[in-house]
DNA sequence: CTGTTAGCGCTTTCAC
DNA sequence: GTGAAAGCGCTAACAG
């Protein structure tokens, strides 16, 4: 391993002392054009670069920030980890990225090891850790934000999607279609997503005079398989569905296939819902009606957000929410139907 | 702020000096078990964690590492961050995530500050910048491993997967279900990966004693866009075509789209194949035959390579080539058709 | 404009 | 077993 080249280096090979060659590097001011030139010729010659560590220690800053989600081949969360980057790279902050891989345990530790690493900010996508622990695991980090999740007490930001207007903007579209026997693939009962849609869901199910019937939300894996199983027992069990309105749009594939399998055609015996619309939205058959979540948006909100807090703009918590967006497709009937 | 907790204070509330709290948390066996316990309930009290940065410092080890790709939220490349992740956190280390955004002054900007963060250890796929750029660019990177990319003379290690391997599987397959007449959309002109497919492609093709058609060879953007218009292009141009082999599974699914637009039955009419395996393949209508990428599996044994590098177990780069492996759906007619 | 002196918070080395 | 001294590579604060 050929020795980095230290400030001390630099300063010899150019016949100054260490502060000027700081200097030049920080592009401080107070430097004669002579010197400043004869010290980055040293610099470009030895091909030097400072040491961020060495840096940091001094400054205590470290120009980094953590950035946690349970799965960055979700492209829900990629789509944010993308946005986050792409800000904070214009900010010139370096990202760690750590997956928890929706275990609390490990979402502690590397909450913990970000600690350590001394990020300057936080952002959180969709923790699974109960608010005493959360509120526990960010106490000593400086900077947070968090996405997807709120902590009820303390004074922690967050950018939320409102899912709860998402699910009824669906619902009413389905209600103008003219469909009456609604049914939810409600996704992971844990989940705080779920019960925001649900809560859209039951709302404007009222909002349209129609009977919440608890027996036709049905919890499910939040994936392919989760949707069919659950849609092909709904289906056999309540044969006059005919509209299911589902937790994501992976879920909803599930569904469309399960519907198909059961010889029903879509959208005319049954008219499916998705949520999300991941670029598989309109891709299936039949396209899906789904929501629009802004995910890159999110991203780029959350760091936004987080920056000001870095700088100390605005040290009070702020809650953004975004609004999602109808996004309307085949597998649904149109309204005039 | 509140003020950060520091080796020192720990040292003052135990009473030790703060080389007896030092070994305490590396776990150093020199120290006496009262003291090691009145230690460590000094810890806790203080809630102290150590900072990695002065650790580093005092170290010269960061175990931190760098994954450059050219977009997290392309699913190819969010498996194999996945993947990387997995691994290194298992070892104890950070990854800073970037994203090149196929820009190659991007591209050398993440490298440099990756440099300056001290990273230990880089993984980058897919780069765009040409040999010269990156070899100087890892010049004084202690250890890299790449992605999807050879540099010639240098001896950088590299994992690989065998586009050339795959595309012959696809097309032996193509021409055993009876096709002669086939066209690939070969993707962006400017890729490395096409050109190993594309060779793959000519090979089998003389193999099958077919003549190479140049004219069938269509340039066309990554993308579900990029295939339906180069799909339809050559349809229309040559109306004898039976079979398109696509760059990816995204291009396939525009040609499945374009195809089908024009009347085409699938894949009676056309057969149509894709490339990685991503989700969306087996979820369109209908299903694609593609050529299985372990990305998952890519970013594991990347980091696994890493890792020996960063020890010195084998300081000699190494070429790990990974097979694709054909996945057969419904987007191809069977061999016996 | 430039250099000197102190640290930043930890580990390494060597005494005791 | 424990501690004192020095230093990792840089910047802050002051001197000249």
């Amino acid at each position: 391993m050929p020795k980095r080249v230290t400030i001390a280096d630099v300063a010899a090979h150019a016949g100054v002392s260490h502060m000027t060659v700081s200097r030049v590097i920080n592009g401080a001011n107070a430097v004669s054009e002579g010197t400043r030139q004869r010290v980055q010729a040293a610099i470009d010659d030895l091909g030097y670069r400072p040491s961020g560590i060495a840096r940091s220690l001094a400054t205590q800053r470290t120009r980094t920030l953590g950035v946690v989600v349970p799965d960055v081949s979700n492209p829900f969360f990629s789509d944010i980890v993308l946005g986050v980057e792409h800000v904070a790279y214009a900010a010139n902050y370096n990202v760690f990225l750590c997956n928890t891989e929706e275990d609390p345990e490990r979402e502690l530790s590397v909450l913990h090891s970000l600690e350590e690493k001394q990020v300057e900010g936080l952002i959180l996508c969709s923790s699974r850790l109960d608010d005493k622990d959360l509120d526990l695991a960010l106490r000593n980090h400086p900077a947070t934000v968090l996405i997807n999740r709120r902590l009820p007490q303390p004074d922690v930001s967050a950018v939320l999607v409102d899912y709860e207007l998402g699910a009824r903007l669906l619902v009413e579209h389905i209600v103008q279609a003219g469909r009456r026997n609604l049914a939810f693939l409600a996704g992971p009962s844990a989940s705080q997503s779920r019960v925001w849609r649900e809560s859209g869901y039951s709302k404007a199910l009222a909002a349209a005079d129609l009977p919440p019937r608890p027996a036709r939300v049905r919890s499910c894996a939040p994936s392919v398989a989760g949707g069919q199983e659950a849609a092909r027992a709904l289906l056999s069990e309540y044969p006059e569905i005919d509209a299911l309105l589902c937790y994501n749009d992976l879920v909803a594939v599930g569904a469309l296939q399960a519907a198909a399998a059961l010889g029903r055609r879509l959208p005319d015996d049954v008219a499916v819902t998705g949520f999300d619309d991941i670029a598989l939205a309109a891709l299936v058959t039949p396209p899906l009606t789904t929501c629009r979540v802004p995910r890159y948006e999110l991203g780029v909100q959350a760091m936004k957000l987080l920056w000001q807090h870095i700088n100390g703009d605005s040290s009070s918590p702020a809650l953004i929410t975004i609004p999602p967006e109808l996004v309307i497709r085949a597998s649904t009937p149109s309204p005039a139907t």
